[in-house]
DNA sequence: TTGCTCCTCACGTCACGTGAGGTGGC
DNA sequence: TTGCTCCTCACGTCACGTGAGGTGGC
Protein backbone atom coordinates (compact mmCIF):
# COMPACT_ATOMS: atom_id res chain seq x y z
CA UNK A 1 0.00 0.00 0.00
CA UNK A 2 2.82 2.25 0.57
CA UNK A 3 4.40 2.84 -2.46
CA UNK A 4 5.51 6.89 -1.53
CA UNK A 5 9.10 5.64 -0.52
CA UNK A 6 8.81 6.57 2.81
CA UNK A 7 10.07 3.32 5.26
CA UNK A 8 6.87 2.50 7.48
CA UNK A 9 9.64 1.94 10.41
CA UNK A 10 10.30 5.97 10.36
CA UNK A 11 7.56 8.37 10.80
CA UNK A 12 7.41 11.91 9.42
CA UNK A 13 6.82 15.33 11.28
CA UNK A 14 3.93 17.41 9.87
CA UNK A 15 5.68 19.59 7.75
CA UNK A 16 8.25 17.08 5.92
CA UNK A 17 4.54 14.84 5.34
CA UNK A 18 2.63 18.04 3.88
CA UNK A 19 6.03 18.71 1.86
CA UNK A 20 6.14 14.93 0.79
CA UNK A 21 1.77 15.00 0.18
CA UNK A 22 2.24 18.55 -1.73
CA UNK A 23 -0.39 19.75 0.83
CA UNK A 24 -0.14 22.52 3.22
CA UNK A 25 0.32 21.78 7.44
CA UNK A 26 -3.05 23.66 7.87
CA UNK A 27 -4.71 20.71 5.39
CA UNK A 28 -3.20 18.22 7.69
CA UNK A 29 -4.93 19.50 10.54
CA UNK A 30 -7.74 20.14 9.40
CA UNK A 31 -8.20 16.81 7.98
CA UNK A 32 -7.69 15.20 11.54
CA UNK A 33 -10.30 18.01 12.67
CA UNK A 34 -12.67 16.12 10.67
CA UNK A 35 -11.93 12.91 11.60
CA UNK A 36 -10.66 12.31 8.27
CA UNK A 37 -7.21 11.13 8.91
CA UNK A 38 -5.35 10.76 12.17
CA UNK A 39 -1.69 10.69 12.67
CA UNK A 40 -0.48 7.10 13.13
CA UNK A 41 1.84 8.10 15.71
CA UNK A 42 2.17 11.09 18.22
CA UNK A 43 5.65 11.88 20.45
CA UNK A 44 4.71 12.72 24.06
CA UNK A 45 4.76 16.49 23.86
CA UNK A 46 1.87 15.84 21.59
CA UNK A 47 3.35 15.90 17.87
CA UNK A 48 1.90 14.17 14.76
CA UNK A 49 4.00 11.35 13.34
CA UNK A 50 2.60 10.23 9.63
CA UNK A 51 3.57 7.26 7.99
CA UNK A 52 3.77 6.08 4.64
CA UNK A 53 -0.15 4.61 4.45
CA UNK A 54 -0.91 8.19 5.94
CA UNK A 55 0.45 9.95 3.11
CA UNK A 56 -1.36 8.04 0.54
CA UNK A 57 -4.65 8.71 2.43
CA UNK A 58 -3.97 12.43 1.85
CA UNK A 59 -3.34 11.53 -1.96
CA UNK A 60 -6.28 10.03 -1.95
CA UNK A 61 -7.94 12.91 -0.30
CA UNK A 62 -7.26 14.82 -3.06
CA UNK A 63 -7.76 13.08 -6.03
CA UNK A 64 -11.20 12.56 -4.87
CA UNK A 65 -10.95 16.64 -4.26
CA UNK A 66 -9.51 17.47 -7.81
CA UNK A 67 -11.07 14.46 -10.32
CA UNK A 68 -14.65 14.07 -8.62
CA UNK A 69 -15.38 17.52 -7.05
CA UNK A 70 -16.53 15.33 -4.21
CA UNK A 71 -16.48 17.97 -0.76
CA UNK A 72 -15.24 16.76 2.35
CA UNK A 73 -18.18 15.22 3.54
CA UNK A 74 -18.65 12.99 0.36
CA UNK A 75 -15.42 11.96 1.14
CA UNK A 76 -15.39 10.71 4.66
CA UNK A 77 -18.03 8.61 3.34
CA UNK A 78 -16.13 7.17 0.22
CA UNK A 79 -13.07 6.66 2.88
CA UNK A 80 -15.10 5.14 5.29
CA UNK A 81 -16.08 2.66 2.13
CA UNK A 82 -12.53 1.85 1.18
CA UNK A 83 -12.05 1.07 5.19
CA UNK A 84 -14.26 -1.30 5.38
CA UNK A 85 -13.49 -2.88 2.10
CA UNK A 86 -9.61 -3.38 3.76
CA UNK A 87 -11.10 -4.02 6.65
CA UNK A 88 -13.53 -7.08 4.77
CA UNK A 89 -9.84 -8.75 3.02
CA UNK A 90 -8.48 -9.20 6.89
CA UNK A 91 -11.52 -11.00 7.59
CA UNK A 92 -11.45 -13.57 4.61
CA UNK A 93 -7.92 -14.02 5.03
CA UNK A 94 -8.12 -14.59 8.64
CA UNK A 95 -11.41 -17.07 8.48
CA UNK A 96 -13.26 -15.39 11.11
CA UNK A 97 -16.54 -14.32 11.64
CA UNK A 98 -20.13 -15.83 9.48
CA UNK A 99 -20.05 -16.24 6.12
CA UNK A 100 -23.59 -14.52 5.74
CA UNK A 101 -23.42 -11.45 6.89
CA UNK A 102 -19.98 -10.82 5.93
CA UNK A 103 -21.00 -11.57 1.72
CA UNK A 104 -23.73 -8.84 3.02
CA UNK A 105 -20.76 -6.22 3.94
CA UNK A 106 -19.20 -7.14 0.45
CA UNK A 107 -22.10 -6.51 -1.31
CA UNK A 108 -22.92 -3.10 0.11
CA UNK A 109 -19.30 -1.85 -0.32
CA UNK A 110 -19.74 -3.45 -3.82
CA UNK A 111 -23.19 -1.18 -3.95
CA UNK A 112 -21.37 1.94 -2.89
CA UNK A 113 -18.10 1.31 -5.33
CA UNK A 114 -20.53 0.99 -8.37
CA UNK A 115 -22.26 4.42 -7.07
CA UNK A 116 -18.59 5.86 -7.31
CA UNK A 117 -18.59 4.31 -10.84
CA UNK A 118 -21.35 5.63 -12.00
CA UNK A 119 -20.39 9.26 -10.59
CA UNK A 120 -16.48 8.75 -12.86
CA UNK A 121 -19.11 7.64 -15.81
CA UNK A 122 -21.21 11.04 -15.77
CA UNK A 123 -18.26 12.99 -15.86
CA UNK A 124 -16.71 11.43 -18.23
CA UNK A 125 -19.62 11.52 -20.67
CA UNK A 126 -19.84 16.10 -19.53
CA UNK A 127 -15.73 15.85 -20.75
CA UNK A 128 -16.50 14.41 -23.82
CA UNK A 129 -19.12 16.76 -24.64
CA UNK A 130 -17.08 20.01 -23.59
CA UNK A 131 -14.06 18.73 -25.60
CA UNK A 132 -16.03 18.33 -28.80
CA UNK A 133 -17.33 22.10 -27.91
CA UNK A 134 -13.82 23.00 -27.67
CA UNK A 135 -12.65 21.33 -30.81
CA UNK A 136 -15.77 22.93 -33.30
CA UNK A 137 -14.47 25.76 -31.82
CA UNK A 138 -10.69 25.76 -32.35
CA UNK A 139 -12.02 24.70 -36.12
CA UNK A 140 -13.79 27.47 -36.58
CA UNK A 141 -11.36 29.63 -36.00
CA UNK A 142 -8.42 27.64 -37.68
CA UNK A 143 -11.00 28.08 -40.95
CA UNK A 144 -11.61 31.97 -40.04
CA UNK A 145 -7.68 31.85 -40.46
CA UNK A 146 -7.64 30.63 -44.04
CA UNK A 147 -10.18 33.40 -45.14
CA UNK B 1 -27.00 31.59 -29.50
CA UNK B 2 -29.91 31.73 -27.20
CA UNK B 3 -31.44 28.20 -27.30
CA UNK B 4 -33.55 28.67 -23.88
CA UNK B 5 -36.57 28.78 -25.19
CA UNK B 6 -36.94 32.77 -23.84
CA UNK B 7 -37.92 34.58 -26.87
CA UNK B 8 -34.94 37.52 -27.01
CA UNK B 9 -37.79 40.63 -26.44
CA UNK B 10 -38.44 39.36 -23.14
CA UNK B 11 -36.53 39.83 -20.04
CA UNK B 12 -36.63 38.17 -17.03
CA UNK B 13 -36.60 39.29 -13.38
CA UNK B 14 -33.90 37.73 -10.99
CA UNK B 15 -36.06 35.07 -9.90
CA UNK B 16 -37.64 33.74 -13.03
CA UNK B 17 -33.82 34.10 -14.42
CA UNK B 18 -32.59 32.18 -11.34
CA UNK B 19 -34.63 29.41 -11.47
CA UNK B 20 -34.17 28.83 -15.65
CA UNK B 21 -30.66 28.71 -14.83
CA UNK B 22 -30.83 26.50 -11.85
CA UNK B 23 -28.86 28.96 -9.78
CA UNK B 24 -29.43 31.17 -6.60
CA UNK B 25 -30.71 35.15 -7.39
CA UNK B 26 -27.40 35.87 -4.86
CA UNK B 27 -25.30 33.87 -7.40
CA UNK B 28 -26.64 36.17 -10.17
CA UNK B 29 -25.78 39.16 -7.80
CA UNK B 30 -22.43 37.54 -6.97
CA UNK B 31 -21.38 37.07 -11.11
CA UNK B 32 -22.72 40.54 -11.79
CA UNK B 33 -20.34 41.92 -8.86
CA UNK B 34 -17.49 40.24 -10.43
CA UNK B 35 -18.05 41.44 -13.58
CA UNK B 36 -18.73 38.13 -15.20
CA UNK B 37 -22.38 38.87 -15.92
CA UNK B 38 -23.81 42.10 -16.35
CA UNK B 39 -28.12 42.06 -16.94
CA UNK B 40 -29.18 42.74 -20.36
CA UNK B 41 -31.63 45.07 -19.11
CA UNK B 42 -32.49 47.19 -15.95
CA UNK B 43 -35.84 48.98 -14.68
CA UNK B 44 -35.87 52.48 -14.18
CA UNK B 45 -36.38 51.47 -10.54
CA UNK B 46 -33.32 49.58 -10.59
CA UNK B 47 -34.57 45.93 -10.85
CA UNK B 48 -32.09 43.26 -13.13
CA UNK B 49 -33.81 42.05 -16.48
CA UNK B 50 -31.96 38.93 -17.93
CA UNK B 51 -32.30 37.75 -21.73
CA UNK B 52 -31.73 34.11 -23.44
CA UNK B 53 -27.96 35.03 -23.69
CA UNK B 54 -27.33 35.90 -20.41
CA UNK B 55 -28.71 32.62 -19.11
CA UNK B 56 -26.99 31.00 -21.72
CA UNK B 57 -24.15 33.14 -19.88
CA UNK B 58 -24.34 31.72 -16.43
CA UNK B 59 -25.09 27.95 -18.23
CA UNK B 60 -21.25 28.47 -19.32
CA UNK B 61 -19.91 29.98 -15.91
CA UNK B 62 -21.57 26.56 -14.10
CA UNK B 63 -20.25 24.50 -16.52
CA UNK B 64 -16.66 25.61 -16.23
CA UNK B 65 -17.03 25.37 -12.82
CA UNK B 66 -18.22 22.08 -12.40
CA UNK B 67 -16.69 20.25 -15.63
CA UNK B 68 -13.32 21.85 -15.33
CA UNK B 69 -13.04 22.74 -11.67
CA UNK B 70 -12.25 26.49 -12.52
CA UNK B 71 -12.73 29.03 -10.12
CA UNK B 72 -14.23 32.86 -10.94
CA UNK B 73 -11.21 34.78 -12.00
CA UNK B 74 -10.09 31.89 -14.40
CA UNK B 75 -13.66 31.74 -15.67
CA UNK B 76 -13.65 35.27 -16.37
CA UNK B 77 -10.50 35.25 -18.58
CA UNK B 78 -12.22 32.57 -20.47
CA UNK B 79 -15.75 33.72 -21.08
CA UNK B 80 -13.20 37.09 -21.85
CA UNK B 81 -11.80 35.32 -24.66
CA UNK B 82 -14.81 33.58 -25.88
CA UNK B 83 -16.22 37.15 -26.34
CA UNK B 84 -13.50 38.50 -28.24
CA UNK B 85 -13.99 35.48 -30.45
CA UNK B 86 -17.82 36.57 -31.49
CA UNK B 87 -16.63 39.84 -31.65
CA UNK B 88 -14.28 38.93 -34.12
CA UNK B 89 -16.66 37.21 -36.22
CA UNK B 90 -18.67 40.07 -36.50
CA UNK B 91 -15.53 41.75 -37.63
CA UNK B 92 -14.92 39.02 -40.32
CA UNK B 93 -18.35 39.74 -41.84
CA UNK B 94 -18.42 43.57 -41.61
CA UNK B 95 -15.17 44.12 -43.59
CA UNK B 96 -13.61 46.52 -41.25
CA UNK B 97 -10.08 46.84 -39.96
CA UNK B 98 -6.89 45.91 -41.00
CA UNK B 99 -6.11 41.85 -41.36
CA UNK B 100 -3.22 41.82 -40.14
CA UNK B 101 -4.12 42.85 -36.78
CA UNK B 102 -7.08 40.38 -37.13
CA UNK B 103 -5.64 37.33 -37.78
CA UNK B 104 -3.23 38.13 -35.14
CA UNK B 105 -5.97 38.18 -32.70
CA UNK B 106 -7.32 34.82 -33.85
CA UNK B 107 -4.29 33.41 -33.63
CA UNK B 108 -3.86 35.04 -29.96
CA UNK B 109 -7.75 33.29 -29.49
CA UNK B 110 -6.85 29.82 -31.45
CA UNK B 111 -3.60 29.69 -28.04
CA UNK B 112 -6.40 30.36 -25.21
CA UNK B 113 -8.26 27.52 -26.80
CA UNK B 114 -5.83 25.29 -27.37
CA UNK B 115 -4.93 25.75 -23.49
CA UNK B 116 -8.79 24.93 -22.52
CA UNK B 117 -8.22 22.09 -24.33
CA UNK B 118 -5.35 20.86 -23.27
CA UNK B 119 -6.94 21.39 -19.73
CA UNK B 120 -9.79 19.12 -20.78
CA UNK B 121 -7.62 16.39 -21.87
CA UNK B 122 -5.41 16.20 -18.51
CA UNK B 123 -8.44 15.99 -17.01
CA UNK B 124 -9.83 13.43 -19.05
CA UNK B 125 -7.03 10.97 -18.63
CA UNK B 126 -7.05 11.30 -14.84
CA UNK B 127 -10.46 10.44 -15.03
CA UNK B 128 -9.76 7.26 -16.85
CA UNK B 129 -7.04 6.41 -14.28
CA UNK B 130 -9.10 6.40 -11.47
CA UNK B 131 -12.04 4.64 -13.14
CA UNK B 132 -9.38 1.74 -14.08
CA UNK B 133 -9.13 2.14 -9.88
CA UNK B 134 -12.68 1.76 -9.34
CA UNK B 135 -13.04 -1.07 -11.65
CA UNK B 136 -10.27 -3.27 -10.66
CA UNK B 137 -11.91 -2.27 -6.69
CA UNK B 138 -15.36 -3.71 -8.19
CA UNK B 139 -13.50 -6.78 -9.54
CA UNK B 140 -11.96 -7.88 -6.51
CA UNK B 141 -14.66 -7.48 -4.19
CA UNK B 142 -16.76 -9.53 -7.31
CA UNK B 143 -14.25 -11.96 -6.81
CA UNK B 144 -14.41 -12.01 -3.01
CA UNK B 145 -18.32 -12.46 -3.64
CA UNK B 146 -17.31 -16.09 -5.46
CA UNK B 147 -15.58 -17.42 -2.30
C1' DT C 1 21.31 29.65 24.54
C1' DT C 2 20.23 29.44 19.67
C1' DG C 3 17.65 27.61 15.71
C1' DC C 4 14.29 24.78 14.04
C1' DT C 5 9.98 22.57 14.06
C1' DC C 6 5.95 22.07 16.17
C1' DC C 7 1.67 23.68 18.80
C1' DT C 8 -3.01 26.26 19.30
C1' DC C 9 -5.94 30.18 18.56
C1' DA C 10 -7.90 33.31 15.44
C1' DC C 11 -8.91 36.19 11.61
C1' DG C 12 -8.99 36.31 6.19
C1' DT C 13 -10.65 34.39 1.61
C1' DC C 14 -13.62 32.41 -2.02
C1' DA C 15 -18.23 31.38 -3.74
C1' DC C 16 -21.82 31.68 -2.40
C1' DG C 17 -26.29 30.58 1.53
C1' DT C 18 -29.41 32.79 4.38
C1' DG C 19 -32.06 35.71 6.76
C1' DA C 20 -33.04 41.08 8.11
C1' DG C 21 -35.25 45.03 6.91
C1' DG C 22 -36.90 48.10 3.32
C1' DT C 23 -38.62 49.41 -1.55
C1' DG C 24 -41.58 49.14 -5.99
C1' DG C 25 -45.06 48.07 -9.39
C1' DC C 26 -49.70 45.15 -10.47
C1' DT D 1 -54.07 48.32 1.05
C1' DT D 2 -52.37 43.71 0.19
C1' DG D 3 -49.16 40.41 -1.93
C1' DC D 4 -45.35 39.61 -4.58
C1' DT D 5 -40.86 40.42 -6.23
C1' DC D 6 -37.08 42.94 -5.92
C1' DC D 7 -33.32 45.69 -3.43
C1' DT D 8 -29.01 46.24 -0.29
C1' DC D 9 -26.44 45.14 3.79
C1' DA D 10 -24.43 41.74 6.62
C1' DC D 11 -23.26 37.61 8.96
C1' DG D 12 -22.55 32.28 8.24
C1' DT D 13 -20.20 28.28 5.83
C1' DC D 14 -16.65 25.34 3.67
C1' DA D 15 -11.78 24.29 2.91
C1' DC D 16 -8.42 25.90 3.85
C1' DG D 17 -4.35 30.39 3.90
C1' DT D 18 -1.83 33.13 6.87
C1' DG D 19 0.22 35.19 10.43
C1' DA D 20 0.52 35.75 16.01
C1' DG D 21 2.46 34.13 19.98
C1' DG D 22 4.19 30.26 22.65
C1' DT D 23 6.30 25.42 23.36
C1' DG D 24 9.77 21.42 22.75
C1' DG D 25 13.71 18.57 21.58
C1' DC D 26 18.75 18.45 19.09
Amino acid sequence: VASTGVESCELLGIGAAAARAGVSERALRYYQELGLLTPSGATPGGMRRYSGDDLARVARIRELQSVLGLNLDEIAVVLGNEDRIAALKEAYHSAAGDDRGRADLVRECLALESDLRAAVKAKQEALAIFLAEVDAKIGRLRSLLDE
